[in-house]
DNA sequence: GTCTATAAGGTGATAGAC
DNA sequence: GTCTATCACCTTATAGAC
C-alpha cells in the first residue's frame, strides 16, 4: 500500500459507489453511505453538494468501468478466434465479482437521459482492433457475412446476463451453489466454441 | 370486451403493475399508483394494506407471468430444432413489448429472500416436453453432451439482454432507433441459426 | 366503499458552533 | 473540515365523516 491515507473525499465516494450500486439511486439513502464511509452525513454535502450530484459521479464511474473494462483486451494484438475466449472469462469471472455493477448501469441508464453521458463518450468499441480483425474477416470472407457489432453484443449477452440473472435461473432450475460454478465453467468453454464454428463455418 | 366492468381493485392492481415494473419497489410512489388508477390513495391500503403487501402481489403476478409464458411453446408437438425459433421470436416480441417487464424481475429478484417465491413454485422447465426433447437428443448421440439448461439459459440471454441493455448499446454503438428495428431483425434468424448448428455439428 | 384530514416517521439539506 | 441540531418536505398509513 503505497498511498495508505485516502482523503475523505475519496472514502465518501467508495462508499457511495457500493451503496448505489447495490440499492440503486431510488433506494440508496444518504445516512447509509455516511455509515458505510463511517463519518457525518453533513459531510457528503459539503463534498458533493447533493444526493443526485454524487449519484451522477457514481453513475459516470460505474459506466465507464464497466464499458472501458474489456477495451485492453480487444486491442491485443493477437486473432480474434483467441480473443473471444479471453472476453467471455474476463467478462464471468468480472461479473461474478461485481454483479451489482453491470445491473445498476443498465437499470439506471433507463431513466437518465442520453446527454447524460455526453461527455463520457462512447463508440469505443468501434475503435478498437478486434472491431477491425471482425470487419476484415467479414470482408475478405473468413467470416460470416454480418455486423460485427453482434457478435460482441452475443459475447456481452452470454455472460453477463446469467450472472445478473443468477437468483432466477437458481430459482428456475433449483441449481445450488456449489453447482453453479460448474454451469458458469461449463459456459465459459461453450460459448466461444459455439460463436467461432457460427462465425467460421457458413 | 365481454367484461366491462372492472372492480376497484382490479383497476387498482393494474396500475401498481405499471408503475413497479417502471419504478420499482423503492421508486413507486403510492401516490402515483393512485394517480394512474385514478382513484384515492387511501383505497390502496383499503384493498391491501400496505405498500408492501401490494408489491408482492405484483411481484409475484410479473414473475409468474415473465417464467410462465414461454411454457406453451416449449410443449408444442414439434421437433426441437422448429421450437428454438419460436421461442427466440417469442422473447424479442414479447419483450420488446414490455421491456420493464424481465428488468422488473430481475432486479427485485435480488433483494427477496428465495422462501419468497416458494408458493409459485420454479422447476416448470424440467418438465416441458422441449427440456425431455434436448435430454433424449443428448442421450442419444444426436445433440452435442451438456446440460440442456444451458440450451435455455443462452435462448434467453441472446434475446432478452439486448432488449433490457438497449439503451447502453445503443450508446455503445450510436444506433439510431430506426435501425435498432433491422439490429434486433436479425438477431431473430442469427441466433436459431447460431444454436442449432453447435448443437448438431460436433 | 370512498373520501378528507391528519398523524407519525423518514429523508435531503442547511445553519452554525468548534 | 467536521460535528450537532434542526428545518422543510415527502411518504406511508390511519382515523373518521359520509
Amino acid at each position: 500500500m503505497v498511498d495508505e491515507q485516502k482523503t475523505t473525499e475519496e472514502i465518501i465516494f467508495e462508499a457511495a459507489l457500493s451503496v448505489f450500486q447495490r440499492k440503486g439511486l431510488a433506494g440508496a439513502r444518504m445516512q447509509e453511505i455516511a455509515d458505510e464511509a463511517g463519518i457525518n452525513k453533513s459531510m457528503l454535502h459539503y463534498y458533493f453538494r447533493s444526493k443526485e450530484l454524487l449519484f451522477k459521479q457514481v453513475f459516470i464511474k460505474s459506466f465507464k468501468n464497466f464499458s472501458a473494462s474489456t477495451l485492453p483486451i480487444m486491442n491485443l494484438e493477437i486473432s480474434w478466434e483467441e480473443k473471444i475466449p479471453l472476453l467471455v472469462t474476463h467478462y464471468l469471472t468480472a461479473m461474478q465479482k461485481r454483479p451489482d455493477l453491470p445491473m445498476f448501469v443498465i437499470n439506471e441508464m433507463r431513466y437518465n437521459p442520453e446527454d447524460f453521458l455526453s461527455n463520457v463518450g462512447g463508440n469505443k468499441i468501434k475503435d478498437t482492433l478486434f472491431f477491425a480483425q471482425l470487419m476484415e474477416g467479414i470482408n475478405n470472407g473468413t467470416i460470416r457475412p454480418m455486423r460485427p457489432i453482434q457478435i460482441v453484443v452475443s459475447i456481452i449477452s452470454e455472460t453477463v446476463f446469467p450472472v445478473i440473472a443468477k437468483p432466477m435461473i437458481q430459482h428456475m432450475t433449483k441449481l445450488q451453489d456449489t453447482n453453479w460454478e460448474a454451469f458458469i465453467a461449463d459456459r465459459e468453454k461453450m460459448i466461444p466454441q459455439m460463436l467461432i464454428k457460427y462465425l467460421k463455418e457458413f
